[in-house]
RNA sequence: GGGUCUGUAGCUCAGUUGGUUAGAGCACCGCCUUGAUAAGGCGGGGGUCACAGGUUCGAAUCCUGUCAGACCCA
């Protein structure tokens, strides 16, 4: 018997397909990458689609800062990216991608500056171009290994002299509308760096200081002589550039005799509401009855003295002010917090603000022993003066949550230096008016950015960095700032050509005869602020370059890029253009742990690799975009090694339904046996059917970027309709007909179909497995990222999936009948029962739905099915078939000839 | 602390304008299969829909609050 089965399986039609059941895909990405690239894939698509003429859909790449490997965050979104391209472009459009990097910036230059100490500007820079260029190199390599298609030979860096000079032209716009100003102001000032920072270069940490309640006493107004204000503040520091005491008219004071613990007696000024916890905090208990009563607004207008500088403190009401802590009365320094700043401005204060560069006290500080004295230190000695002075009420320690450098870690103060803003108000309500215009994906990311916008001040957009544009001002001899559009043109056009270094290598004589300036004159040495950088790529990049235009079509980025890039480029395009630079805007989340919580860089330390290429050089590239096409992008993206394994697990089930389809078309020429759907047996008709079923699915998620459904979609075709239901059902005739057989060519020809549109359907996301897919099936490499979708099939609708629609339901019927026979091992398998189906009157038998008696046992896979009417519902009763097994096709039937094959092996062989 | 969101099986996700017993894939557990075989098939267990109130004949779905997480801001 053994002998005459192998026997028999020499004359079976079995799949024969050299198309790899393992991937490979560590060796095999890279090889088909290289050949992409020898054939000038991107190109040739780009070709393609222009020569028929195709509209363009413009996505406008974001540019990562050119600084570490590239990790799974920015996996996520160049990925996304891409998807949204091959599927746009798949869709018919002409899609060029041009990608990008941001180049300038802090982060480098502090690497650079902690490398090697004390180089001259110029130096700084070369080697800031330097590492930004090789940060280049490895990210490129990473996102084209990735299978990322784009000019990637052409990128955009803002780097490039002439995208600098587009900067500075972009500054002489604003500079020409009026919309830049110079003005002493409080800034986010690191002294660790030594620069003003960003609101993004600013991270948040818990610190604990010395908070102290210090005695303002009142010279003058209805407590004046009697009563001092009690004052609450976390920076001592501050206090030498006091120069008023804010209250709130919505808030109630106490005033009268506050008695310490100690016998201490006091006349003051609190909140009513913060009594208790003041008692609890410094020992004084509140007046018991001679207490009084009165509104802040009462004292406004009022002079406290200074606790320890002979000057006085103006009493203001301040909307700002709270009794969430302290004691309801605000210190007021307008040198050194925004709050402050604007109460200052509004009561005609000045803004005093005695620290220099490094953050130690100038001479402005009025007390000589604390001048060079660093703030931080010299808050010891604030408060040992207070308490000499007697007019420190109490201390305690107070942990708070502190701004900090995001690079040299060392906390921030405000600290009001001369730097260049740009007037935001005036292009604020234009601003808000385009955002209601943009298409917001998901919608809630409108709200968000009208957040942002809606209260944002006006943009400090000067550093004191070396790595950077060059401020593009000039002062006089009286050290006035010269913000002059036709200037800043002029140095835009001699950097363009000569290179921004020129700025630093040549000294003040040289530009000032080069541009045609009084001797005198001195150029301002600030750089711009790098987010003026990036904003800037609609123009520099979509208006400049040949193959894009602006508005783009998408923005693509994470959701922290709506305080970032988002308003950055639609805030300056505002002022160029009066237009948002994009029509639409996605945003996706970050890359969270598998438990949702974000991932730090101690995780990373703790060996959870992070960086996308550990992943594509273990399991491989597609394998990573399969995982981006399977996460809900919109929210937070969980992500762990087991989550990949889980994706590698549906990829084996793609790429085998791929193979097995290959493996059963080895033998068909569609050219000349393709079959008519007509001709085809009902189970053919419904593939197909839901072939164009999964086809509209597909395109219209790809269209919504819904590329989750696409995946699901996918995976559920493959498994479910495919490998469970289609594959198992004509594997019989595929593999035991005679080769010509009209079913067996008419599943062949299903087959074929349902092979070229998962092909397709599948190539934007698994592009490369979906290529070496398509070379197997005799096209050339590249070929199907060439291809369209395949267009609707109106003649698949047969009204078939309706009929199996009944046939399953039967199936599951008889499925349960057979279960106890198997679990009990009276049989091994579907083709050993036979089956009573019993239906109730008037539903169609399987033999009408399928209309051919051979293909009822050949859809269930059974011996035999009898038919009996009754009952409600269809029921289905098993038994172990009586016939004999055809040793060739091992089915249980009636129909056996002499030699002892049934009728159909005895015709095949 | 404020703004914008999210919270359905161990995991990734579906759940249409509130309406039978809340679904799928993966994972898990049984069984079959050596003619897709480092594959494939059949069956099964598993969820107080974050929690607590409320509206309603009826809530995963609508409202309020709480808790947890993410981003942005302070």
């Amino acid at each position: 018997m053994g002998n005459e089965a192998k026997n028999y399986k020499d004359t079976l039609n079995l799949p024969q397909t050299d198309f790899p059941m393992r991937a490979g895909l560590v060796e095999s990405e890279p090889a088909r990458l290289k050949r992409w690239d020898e054939s000038d894939l991107y190109g040739r698509i780009q070709a393609a689609r222009k020569a028929a003429g195709s509209p363009r859909y413009i996505l406008h790449d974001g540019p990562p800062f050119a600084n570490g490997d590239v990790h799974m965050g920015t996996a996520l979104n160049k990925i996304l990216k891409d998807l949204v391209l091959k599927s746009k472009s798949m869709a018919g459009h002409e899609t060029p991608y041009i990608p990008g990097w941001d180049c300038h910036g802090l982060p480098i230059e502090f690497k650079v500056v902690q490398q090697a100490q004390g180089l001259e500007p110029a130096e700084i820079r070369r080697r800031c171009e330097e590492f930004a260029r090789s940060f280049i190199d490895i990210q490129r390599d990473s996102f084209r290994r990735l299978g990322v298609l784009g000019d990637w030979d052409n990128p955009y860096l803002t780097l490039d002299p002439t995208y600098e000079a587009d900067i500075i032209r972009v500054f002489a716009t604003f500079a020409e509308k009026g919309l830049v100003y110079s003005s002493k102001k409080p800034v986010q000032w690191s002294f660790g760096a030594q620069t003003a920072l960003a609101e993004a270069e600013v991270e948040y940490k818990d610190v604990t200081d010395t908070a102290i309640f210090v005695k303002f006493p009142l010279k003058d107004g209805p407590l004046g002589g009697e009563s001092a204000i009690a004052i609450w503040t976390t920076t001592p520091w501050t206090l030498p550039a006091n120069l008023a005491v804010a209250l709130s008219d919505r808030i109630t004071y106490t005033h009268g005799e506050f008695t310490h613990a100690d016998g201490r007696k006091e006349n003051l000024v609190v909140a009513t509401e913060l009594l208790g916890a003041f008692e609890e905090k410094t020992g004084f208990a509140p007046p018991a009855d001679d207490s009084t009563e009165i509104k802040g607004g009462a004292l406004a207008g009022s002079h406290a003295t200074h606790p320890f500088l002979d000057r006085d403190s103006l009493v203001i009401c301040a909307d700002f002010v709270t009794t969430e802590s302290g004691t309801g009365a605000v210190h007021i320094a307008p040198g050194h917090g925004s709050d402050d700043y604007l109460a200052g401005r509004e009561h005609g204060l000045e803004t005093l603000s005695p620290v220099d560069d490094n953050g130690k006290f100038t001479d402005e500080v009025g007390l000589p022993e604390l001048v060079g004295t660093h703030v931080f230190k010299a808050n010891g000695q604030i408060i040992e003066l207070l308490e000499t002075r007697g007019h420190l009420l109490g201390k305690e320690a107070y942990t708070h949550s502190y701004p900090h450098c995001w690079r040299s870690k060392k906390p921030i103060i405000f600290r009001a230096v001369p730097q260049f803003f740009i007037d935001i108000d005036a292009l604020r309500d234009g601003a808000l008016a385009e955002i209601d215009s943009v298409d917001w994906l998901p919608h809630w990311g409108r709200n968000r950015i009208r957040g942002t916008v809606e209260s944002r001040p006006d943009w400090c957009i000067s550093r004191q960095r070396t790595w950077g544009v060059p401020l593009p001002v000039f002062y006089d001899a009286e050290g006035t700032p010269q913000i002059d559009a036709a200037l800043a043109r002029k140095v835009a056009d001699v950097l363009e050509t000569g290179g921004s270094n020129l700025w630093f290598e040549q000294d003040d004589a040289w530009w000032a005869e080069k541009l045609d300036l009084p001797a005198e004159t001195t150029r301002c040495r600030d750089t711009l602020d790098v987010w003026i950088d990036s904003g800037c790529s609609h123009v520099a990049v979509c208006d400049r370059h040949p193959e894009l235009n602006c508005p783009a079509d998408l923005y693509l980025e994470a959701t922290d890029q709506h305080r970032g890039w988002f308003q950055s480029s639609l805030i300056l395009s505002m002022a160029v253009r009066g237009t948002a630079p994009y029509k639409s805007v996605l945003t996706h989340g970050f890359v969270v742990d598998k438990d949702g919580k974000k991932i730090s860089k101690s995780d990373k330390k703790k060996g959870k690799p992070m960086d996308a290429a550990h992943f594509y050089n273990q399991y491989g590239a597609d394998i990573l975009r399969l995982w981006v096409s399977s996460v809900d992008w919109q929210n937070e993206v969980p992500f762990g090694e087991e989550l990949f394994k889980k994706t590698a697990e549906t990829y084996r089930r793609i790429r085998n339904t791929l193979r097995i389809l290959l493996g059963n078309l080895h033998d068909f020429d569609p050219t000349a046996q393709a079959v008519a759907p007509e001709a085809m047996t009902l189970i053919d008709r419904w593939i197909l059917e839901r072939l164009d079923a999964l086809r509209a699915e597909c395109l219209d998620a790809y269209a919504k970027f819904e590329f989750r459904k696409v995946y699901s979609a996918i995976n559920s075709f493959c498994t479910n309709d495919l490998s469970s239901l289609y594959i198992d059902i004509t594997k019989d005739r595929l593999y035991c007909d005679t080769p010509n057989a009209p079913r067996r060519r008419a599943s062949q020809d299903a087959m074929r179909q349902v092979f070229d549109g998962l092909c397709h359907l599948l190539a934007p996301v698994l592009a490369y497995t979906a290529d070496e897919a398509w070379e197997f099936a005799g096209h050339a490499a590249g070929d199907i990222h060439l291809a369209t979708f395949p267009a609707a099939n109106p003649a698949a609708a047969t009204g078939a999936s309706e009929k199996v629609e009944t046939l399953l339901a039967y199936r599951n019927v008889i499925q349960q009948a057979i279960e106890p026979l198997r679990q009990e091992k009276t049989i091994r398998s579907n083709n050993e029962a036979t089956v009573t189906l019993t239906l109730p009157a008037g539903a169609p038998t399987p033999e009408d739905l399928l209309g051919d008696a051979t293909a009822v046992t050949e859809f269930f896979i059974v011996s035999e099915l009898l038919i009996e009417r009754g009952g409600e519902e269809p029921s289905a009763t098993a038994k172990k078939s009586t016939h004999e097994k055809c040793p060739r096709c091992w089915r249980l039937t009636p129909e056996f000839n002499d030699d002892g094959l049934c009728t159909r092996c005895e015709d095949a062989v």
